[in-house]
DNA sequence: CAGATATATAAGCCGTGACTTATATATTAA
DNA sequence: TTAATATATAAGTCACGGCTTATATATCTG
């Protein structure tokens, strides 16, 4: 539990552009064009967010001709879980909720 | 799914210190003045990070005398788990890896 | 009440990081 | 090869937030 890797972690989800683009990536592989289309800002903003995101390994990318598809890594996400499940364990009544929580969103229908 | 909202909370654990103050606390109750002997920052920044942990509900306090006792809040923690759930939900096979990593910090020794 | 202790709030400084524009690199098309 | 398109990198600007010191507030003690 190395704490001021998992603050790095929590800023590199915390800016609320960058989090938006992971948001929309987690949808679906974009290519970086398209990505710079929803949002207000240049294209070579989104790119450096981009490359944020793939230093952290929550994204990863194909090159198709001219363009860069670029999609989510969910194991990039482990950090987070991991962070999450060491809090728990101090807490153990949390984790029933947390679970039912889950349990819910998987039987949801996918939106 | 407000993604500014999650990014802001991000934001908000993003910064070492106050994530090392979190994760101080979750280990018990602690004072004002006994936070400050454990960082290498003045009292005001301690009372500072302990402020914008309380108004993310991620803390709460009792006077005791002349002294605060500070405690974490596990409720805290929701949006985190509600913003990981969302994504949990659309990739579901990586809900089982992390529901045996929680059954494992779960019957881990409480350190 | 006066002084000491514990914490909170105010004001100001300064580094970090998210953005911009300009330019470099890679690929395709003519 | 030259031009056009898609993306990445570089350099510079500026706002935000975490820190400091100074001071206000609350509680206890003599």
């Amino acid at each position: 539990m190395n704490v001021s890797h998992h603050a790095e972690f929590f800023q590199m989800l915390g800016d609320p552009t960058r989090l938006a683009i992971f948001d929309h990536l987690s949808r679906g592989e974009t290519s970086v064009g398209e990505l710079a289309g929803h949002f207000p800002i240049s294209q070579p903003a989104v790119s450096q967010h981009l490359g944020v995101l793939r230093e952290w390994g929550l994204v990863e990318r194909r090159r198709e001709g001219r363009n860069m598809y670029y999609r989510t890594r969910s194991e990039g996400l482990a950090p987070l879980i991991d962070w999450l499940a060491h809090y728990q364990a101090f807490w153990p009544e949390k984790l029933d909720r947390l679970k039912s929580l889950m349990k819910e969103m998987h039987h949801a229908p996918r939106k």
